[in-house]
RNA sequence: GCGCCUGUAGUUCAACGGAUAGAACAUUGGUCUUCGGAACCAAUGACGUGGGUUCGAUUCCUGCCAGGCGUACCA
């Protein structure tokens, strides 16, 4: 609830740090206050403290009515069982909600004077971009906002691994590749080399799972040959390394990732190989089963931590050591966020023991979201194939977007019955909305769901634009900015407002809605959980539609009316567009 | 085997230990001489299972059943 609003009650009430809810029926109230607390303190039944409460507040306020103004606030108190239920008075509210509304409405300074980094989606090179690095995007992506709107200080960094088994089955993939079916010449003609590498590294994979044995040895020659740096393999690699980094910074642009730097596997390789010698001096590591590098982290119940091939080839954490210390020195902030798949919860656990066992007691948190699983299938994994590659699913819904707004912006006599369509849209101007619009559908998307969940992902479903999606809110905005266009521009910023014209039950739902923007965005930084913007979003949407559908805005009995409906619509439209940015999902004027 | 996570409507998801368990999709039936129908309204329909803690449990603990992920040389 809004801060505001909220004091505002309390003094009324003369209570202090009270825990609002909301009635589950508007007929039961506006808000309410549960009983069983105060109750359970004083010893007493919840449901005779709540009708005490009511009897208490009427008699104080019809005594001291002419001298407290505030009274108008509220319009009733009822008790329901344990509960007393506040009833508001519309224009009061709304002129307390809507003139808070502002360009920092939601903001508040949790976070004030705090540098944190967070890293992600560190990708690998020399493989494929699916939907799980996607989510891994849009996770991060609205930590950033939601962080920022805190007040922090945020440094987004990526890791990008381009060191390991997966660069060197992908290379051998390259060398083979006619072996099961791609012809050189393909891959030199790629229109895009990130996503042929992709290809090649999935199919070399699933080959080479068959022949395992066969190949072992040539796999590792080619290993020891990179790691040696031997001139034919090592320009390879170099190239390839760069389809892949130019591939992911176009997409890291599209999807508004703006990272402060990336570090690269094999710059922190030789310093965590240092960290592994010095984690057996201190005897924090032994040599395990077979001569590889290992921690015992049994009594701890975190099993044994693989910290060093028993080549001497580095293993994730090998680096991943080295990493940690290397975010805080090089940046001085004081809490690093990682963002992975929760597949790597225990291993997030082994490593930051291991960290502290070595004396490293920064503040590191790890965040895991949850695996996306096809409907037909388990889980996606770039190994085996049967991924959903996120390039395969935006360009499909591009492509559906763009048919769908060709067909309301041609000037085709078919749909001349439309007000909208007789407004011919150009080239330009409908790709840059499409290009919009399937943004917002592919994060909403990964978004409405709580992080931490494995969803089932449903393609149909994705690219279907009703209910709780994307274009439903977009379509929100667009027709309030369709309003404010036929009212006229010039007129909008001396829009006269009078909030006794508010009276009506739609009017108080949307603004008490508003009013709970703060708490969401408060909610989200607590639990890296970016649904509750993307419920939010969608309720408030939801309820402007209830409004628009029941009162008119433009055709109002009178001016005020008019000017007043106009004002509330663009506030419900700054709100949703601010909630949206939490999201970073762009609005369109029109669609 | 052990560790972590998850079982809610036909389906996909919600619900600080509190009121009549909410949405969306699907299905069925409506609204409209449309301020943009990518809209609005309504009906149907669910807490895996047995205990326990509590005034009160979908929520906490526990047994069982079912699923997912992880469990030293993949990341």
């Amino acid at each position: 609830m809004n801060k505001i609003l909220q004091t505002k009650i309390e003094e009324i009430l003369g209570l202090e740090n009270f825990n609002f809810s909301t009635p589950p029926k508007p007929e039961m109230g506006d808000l309410s206050l549960s009983m069983f607390v105060i109750a359970k303190e004083q010893g007493k039944n919840p449901v005779e403290v709540a009708s005490a409460f009511v009897e208490n507040f009427k008699l104080q306020t019809s005594q001291t009515a002419v001298k407290n103004p505030n009274n108008k606030l509220i319009s009733d108190v009822k008790a329901f069982g344990s509960y007393v239920n506040l009833f508001l008075n519309t224009s009061e509210v709304s002129k307390l909600i809507l003139e808070d509304v502002n360009e920092n409405f939601g903001n508040n300074n949790i976070g004030q004077g705090k540098k944190v980094l967070i890293e992600y989606p560190s990708q690998n090179t020399h493989k494929e971009f699916h939907i799980g690095h996607f989510r891994n995007v849009c996770v991060g992506n609205t930590i950033v906002q939601v962080y920022r709107a805190s007040g922090y200080d945020m440094v987004p960094m990526n890791y990008v691994n381009d060191f390991g088994r997966h660069v060197v089955k992908c290379l051998w993939g390259i060398l083979h590749s006619s072996e099961f079916g791609v012809e050189s010449s393909e891959i030199e003609n790629a229109e895009n080399k990130q996503k042929m590498l992709g290809e090649i590294y999935v199919k070399a994979s699933n080959y080479l799972k068959e022949y395992d044995k066969e190949y072992n040895e040539e796999l590792d020659d080619i290993q020891k040959r990179l790691e040696g740096g031997e001139e034919e393999i090592t320009k390879l690699f170099l190239e390839t390394r760069k389809w892949s980094t130019d591939g992911f910074a176009e997409l890291m642009k599209e999807m508004k990732v703006e990272h402060d730097s990336i570090i690269y596997e094999s710059e922190v390789k030789a310093t965590g190989q240092k960290l592994v010698d010095e984690l057996l001096e201190k005897k924090i590591a032994e040599v395990g089963e077979g001569g590889a590098i290992i921690a015992d982290l049994s009594k701890y119940n975190l099993d044994i931590a693989l910290i060093r091939k028993s080549t001497g080839g580095g293993v994730y954490m090998t680096s991943d050591l080295a990493l940690s210390s290397e975010k805080f020195k090089r940046y001085d902030v004081e809490e690093s966020i990682n963002i992975t798949g929760s597949e790597q919860d225990f291993y997030f656990k082994q490593l930051f023991k291991v960290l502290e066992l070595n004396g490293f007691h920064k503040k590191m948190t790890h965040i895991g979201y949850g695996l996306i699983n096809t409907p037909n299938g388990g889980k996606m994994s770039s190994r085996s194939g049967g991924v959903i590659l996120y390039e395969d699913l935006r360009d499909q819904i591009f492509d559906y977007l763009e048919k769908e707004t060709r067909n309301r912006h041609s000037d085709s006599s078919s749909t001349a019955d439309s007000a909208v369509s007789a407004d011919k849209w150009s080239e330009e101007k409908i790709n840059s909305t499409v290009q919009i619009l399937t943004m917002a559908v592919l994060k909403f998307t990964m978004q409405k769901h709580e992080a931490d969940k494995v969803v089932k992902f449903d393609f149909e479903e994705a690219v279907s634009f009703e209910g709780f999606s994307a274009p439903y809110i977009l379509y929100t905005v667009a027709r309030i900015n369709s309003l404010k266009r036929k009212f006229g521009k010039e007129n909008l910023e001396l829009l006269e407002k009078d909030f006794d014209l508010f009276t009506e039950d739609e009017v108080k739902n949307l603004v008490l809605k508003m009013s709970d923007f703060p708490e969401v965005v408060e909610k989200a930084l607590q639990n890296y959980n970016s649904s509750v913007i993307a419920k939010y979003c969608f309720d408030l949407a939801k309820m402007y539609n209830d409004f628009y559908n029941k009162h008119s805005v433009l055709k109002a009995e009178n001016e005020e009316l008019i000017k007043s409906r106009l004002y509330l619509s663009t506030k419900v439209a700054e709100v949703l567009t601010k909630a949206l940015g939490l999201l970073t999902i762009d609005i369109v004027d029109e669609m």
